[in-house]
DNA sequence: ACCACCTGTGAGAGCGCTCTCACCTCGGTG
DNA sequence: CACCGAGGTGAGAGCGCTCTCACAGGTGGT
């Protein structure tokens, strides 16, 4: 038993050149496309191919081309948070995936959780088995991405990062997400708005902060604020300190759809109607946005999109091409019930 | 500019070997931890590897080697649903992650959606890339996991496959965990409980239909059933018909929470309260479960740890031991509010 | 008729690593 | 004191592939 593989052995391109009756240099040929060979020849190759089912040895090819066609996609968040009830990472990894497929790679996808799995990921990445890294980090001032890039290895991250690295990033329009929905607050009336803001270790949560402020301040506004950490129970949280705060608030602008979820469950426990009372706008557009009660006004991030383009620019990067240090993509307002 | 890579060539193993005064025999046992080198020789080594910043080249380990150390997951279903609302695919990432990191392992995820991509998957396999594959196949008959296993590579499937494969499989105990829901519902003085199903072209679907009408039948109760696809949407629908169907009805079993919560949603509309009127109990234990209104009583599986049993049952497998053709882990009941 | 040239093909050198096997040096044994 | 075995090390043969280079044969110009 054990071995496990039974069946023959695999066919190499030295089987099948001999069966074809040619030299393995021109097999390769054949098997990688190349417009130098003779029709005949190449029928026969191909033939030949097709009654050995011969696959190219990946490793071998590897070895000698020094490419893997493969990309790692790097998760650094605790991984609890990464994978509960917040979409945003699978449609990360969707989006990735859909582009890689198209372009014939293969996704190789790393959780990150402590400090010192850092190091594997760079062993990783540096014994050759990726051609690029995407790395959808969230927290503050991750170091990685920073370290691939010095390193020579093509490094996209998701979301604009903290501090000043030169790393190529891909990240939704935050800011302007965020003033939509505050402008859409006061163009319907609200007077006393206050926000839900995301953690502000993280640019996204600092963007949309900052959006709401820049918004509020243009018309004269004060701002009422609250943090919370984009999950559900941290948007009740913060929804009561708010209501302790200013109880005549008449608006909130939560930072996700999950706190603006939260928010609502806080404010109806509160005896506030919404949107008659109080009206709520989310962050994300998540699924179940739709089906939250009253139906949730929100700020669209094409986050599948995010992904994919993610995906794109690196396989530029990787292919010797010179990216954008910034692709910003467009956010937009998505009018439900809840305001 | 275009070659990307700068930074200074990557040392090999020879390069270690010379700057020790070594072979290169030796600079790789060293590295590969062999007992049978001497100390002061093994020291030398390591420092030059640690000077030169070695690491492995892993194409040419596996060229030589014939593992990869690398593990697939292959995902079969519309990309779309894969990653929506449901936590069920990024849990069985999560739980799979953790179990191949662990063994030092990494993860390729592949997402199928068409039949096209199949041989994909196939010639991505045969070619040495992984050393096993995990398929999370959701729907019919998959022939995937069967023509793999036949070409001699490890695989384990997720959820009992349809048909008679001899794939070995890793599942929840769904049709126990109907029992355990329906039961519940007898316990508490339900007299017409009804269900709504998943999709009867998965074993889940199918399975938990049938814990649903055999504790029915155990109590001599009729049964009363609509399909859904596991989605809020259908969940809703589903409801609707069941009230037509049968308006007397006092208690609901989903066979998911999200389709739960879509029942709550169409009996609230109608008018019927929940769980004075109408208990509903769901399936999964979804992290919104804690937050629907009333919370959710449901019967929790676990999601991770079939993605991590799944993992742990490949690496066996593909280290030559025998397991077990089928691996079943329980589910077990958790009372909330809707029942 | 000769030479320059292009096209299609094959020979062969590695890519960086592992692993078998032979070898060498001891310490212990008869 | 010859012999054996164990422990430690090095030489070298590949793993399956790509790619450079040389070469064979045919074409066209002079």
């Amino acid at each position: 038993m054990s071995l496990g593989a039974p069946g023959r052995e695999r066919p190499t391109l030295e089987s099948v050149a001999t069966r074809a009756g040619v030299s393995r240099a021109t097999a390769s040929r054949v098997v990688n496309g190349s417009p130098t060979v003779a029709p005949h020849i190449r029928e026969a190759v191909l033939r030949a191919v097709a009654d050995l089912g011969y696959v190219p040895n990946q490793a071998a090819r590897s070895l000698v081309t020094q490419r893997t066609n493969s990309i790692a996609l790097v998760l650094t968040e605790s991984a609890g948070r990464v994978f509960s009830d917040d979409p945003f990472f699978p449609s990360i990894v969707q989006g990735a995936s859909q582009e890689l497929d198209a372009a014939g790679k293969q996704l190789v996808l790393m959780m990150v959780n402590s400090g010192a799995s850092h190091e594997r990921v760079e062993q990783y990445t540096i014994s050759g088995h990726v051609d690029g890294v995407m790395v959808a980090s969230m927290h503050g001032v991750d170091p990685l991405p920073g370290t691939l890039a010095r390193m020579g290895i093509p490094v996209v991250v998701n979301g604009r990062p903290m501090g000043h690295t030169s790393v190529p990033y891909v990240d939704a329009d935050n800011e302007n997400g965020a003033r939509l929905a505050v402008r859409h607050l006061l163009d319907t009336g609200r007077r006393r708005i206050a926000t839900i803001a995301g953690p502000q270790d993280m640019t996204a949560g600092i963007d949309r902060l900052n959006g709401y402020r820049a918004e509020l301040r243009d018309s004269d506004r004060r701002s009422i604020i609250a943090i919370g950490d984009f999950t559900r129970q941290s948007g009740i949280a913060a929804m009561r300190q708010l209501l302790a705060d200013d109880p005549g608030l008449d608006a909130v602008f939560a930072a996700s759809d999950l706190m603006a979820d939260g928010a609502m469950r806080a404010l109806r426990q509160a005896g506030r109607r919404v949107p008659d009372d109080v009206a709520v706008v989310g962050f994300d557009d998540n699924e179940f946005a739709r089906y939250t009660e009253p139906p949730l006004t929100t700020v669209r991030q094409p986050i599948v999109d995010l992904g994919r383009t993610m995906a794109r620019q690196l396989l530029r990067l990787a292919a010797g091409e010179t990216i954008e240090p910034a692709t910003v993509l467009p956010t937009e307002l998505v009018v439900r019930e809840s305001a």
